[in-house]
DNA sequence: CTGTTAGCGCCTTCAA
DNA sequence: TTGAAGGCGCTAACAG
């Protein structure tokens, strides 16, 4: 079914090396030539095969991307963004999902070197760092998006976390708030960490003290928000604002004041970072800080390009670039 | 920096074939010899080299997903229940997004082609067929996922879209609305005209009248709903309850009302499709029809991994298999 | 301008 | 139990 530059060769009685010279409108080639090649291909349907050339070439043209879970419309817009960038400069895309499991992001390592992909995006998990040593070991190009290793050295892109979580709460502390919940993310996150001091900066720069319960870490799977901040607001608390690591546990909040009928943002103000709501439609527009996905994704894009086009297999150490996205407050109705 | 067979056989004197024997365990290599590859091979960190491997057997273990928009949380947790389930099945996803362009999904088709995938799964567009046409005409294994054309022979998997909004329909008819928005995708989209006699079904068994300015049909696209529904509710009308085509847009009448100041179920009720809300938390718990997503990405894969393994490349044309599979209304707070 | 040769890494014969 | 040869489809280097 499938025609090879084989059969074109034969058919057009001339060599495969013409054939395929002529595909590519080399002008060693008669013009004749290269006409009824292309015509003949055409005729037949000829496609080439990328197989074949990466196993001379050495290229896919084929990254690979691994990221947590789909369900978190972050990770979804990234997605979103990353793969259509790569697909307007010639790259297909092989996704894989972790789940938060750190097996799943070693095995989605090995695999994208057996594919012998041409770089990979990686929104690490964090937990571990041995994806990382891994595609370091294999000389793997590769980018982190979204979070970083203090103890690494990487190129990345993130968000400027801490500003993002600045904004968010001084946003809060103008609106007359004294008492802020923070709920955040895993501390092995280092966004969370980030966040956590432009908190404290916020708080600190306006005399608010912040006490240990303040801060409560959860995971974004699905439910465990709810739970944990179900049984903190049943305790006695003096909270009449909630700033959330992420729009997604920001929603996940919301729907659990609903469930305790808590007037928002009346008696409990929210906000969130990643504004999802200017890439998708919430039933409710909530404040948030954009983290600015899309040109994350079109900065790791570039940086991962750069770095597989100057790829150097001597493995000379280059100075990683480290990129930080700037972020803004975007108003919504639940502060 | 990659460990080949060749460096392999090298390092420990024997041929490239028994070092490929030895990694395979292959019982006619002598006992020894295997421990010493493995040995040699984990210490080296050989990782086999897939793209030689595909270009050998025919087969790349790597399947394409073909969808619309990762912004479109069905899609998204499509793209997630697939992903997953191919790779517990030893496969990888190339992802492709069409953004509801033809010469998009085409471009993908041949992608797909070019690289040699095992087999498509494509959730189609339906402006037009060429997309599955020409996956018919390269004889490339594929299933159609949540749509199917009627006027072609197709393996496909589905929902009981029919089913879906006969449910929908006649819990706001149980409920005691009479007049209902039904908010449809375009008529070219198999399970719009699926869902639309579903609606018209138990309207009619209810004795209620369907006109046709009952029925707007708007895309998914980030807004456009929300400017439709707003000029329809602006005018004078009778509507106590909408139904929408999907929980997407559910949301964004949603968000709608709330701009207009309607009250939700109070002064307008609302159901969609998909229940979203069992794999997302959104801010507000919607009523909704479960299209059972999981179940279909599983079906898909099982089918298409049927077809890929029965491969006939004679074409004997095989009876397409049509999967369609159950729903189940979900009850929320917005009916 | 065109063709021949060689080889990317692997696996499947066939032969020893 | 092991190895040598050939070839998957393509391209790069070298000849003519």
């Amino acid at each position: 079914m499938k025609v090879t530059l084989k059969e074109l060769a034969a058919k057009c009685g001339c060599s495969i090396t013409s054939v395929s010279r002529a595909l590519k409108n080399d002008r060693s080639i008669s013009k004749e030539l290269r006409e009824k090649v292309r015509k003949l291909a055409d005729e037949l349907g000829y496609v080439p095969n990328s197989i074949a050339e990466s196993m001379r070439t050495g290229f896919t043209n084929t990254i690979a991307i691994i990221l947590q879970d789909f369900r978190n419309p972050y990770f979804s817009i990234m997605a979103k963004y990353i793969e259509e960038y790569a697909t307007s400069m010639g790259y297909s895309s092989i996704i894989m999902t972790t789940s938060e499991i750190p097996e799943k992001e070693i095995n989605a390592v090995y695999t994208s070197i057996s594919k012998n992909v041409d770089g990979v995006l990686l929104l690490p998990i964090q937990k571990d760092s041995e994806s990382v040593k891994l595609l370091k070991k294999f000389r793997k190009p590769f980018i982190l998006v979204g979070r970083y290793f203090e103890e690494l050295e990487t190129d990345y892109v993130i968000a400027n976390d801490h500003k993002a979580a600045y904004l968010a709460t001084r946003h809060l502390i103008e609106k007359g708030h004294k008492k802020i919940l923070f709920i955040s993310g895993h501390s092995y996150i280092s966004s969370a960490v980030l966040r956590l001091k432009g908190f404290k900066k916020a708080m600190d720069e306006a005399g608010l003290h912040v006490d240990p319960e303040d801060v409560i870490e959860v995971s974004s799977a699905h439910g465990e928000c709810r739970e944990t901040l179900m049984q903190k607001l049943k305790e006695k608390h003096e909270y009449t604002a909630i700033f959330a690591f992420s729009d997604l546990l920001a929603h996940e909040a919301l729907y659990t004041l609903r469930e305790l009928g808590i007037q928002v943002p009346s008696e409990m103000a929210i906000v969130g970072i990643d504004d999802l709501q200017s890439h998708i439609i919430f039933p409710i527009k909530m404040t948030s800080v954009s983290s600015n996905v899309e040109k994350m994704a079109k900065e790791s894009i570039k940086l991962l390009l750069k770095l597989i086009k100057s790829d150097n297999p001597e493995g000379t150490p280059v100075k990683p670039t480290k990129k930080v996205i700037d972020v803004k407050l975007s108003l919504g109705e639940t502060t």
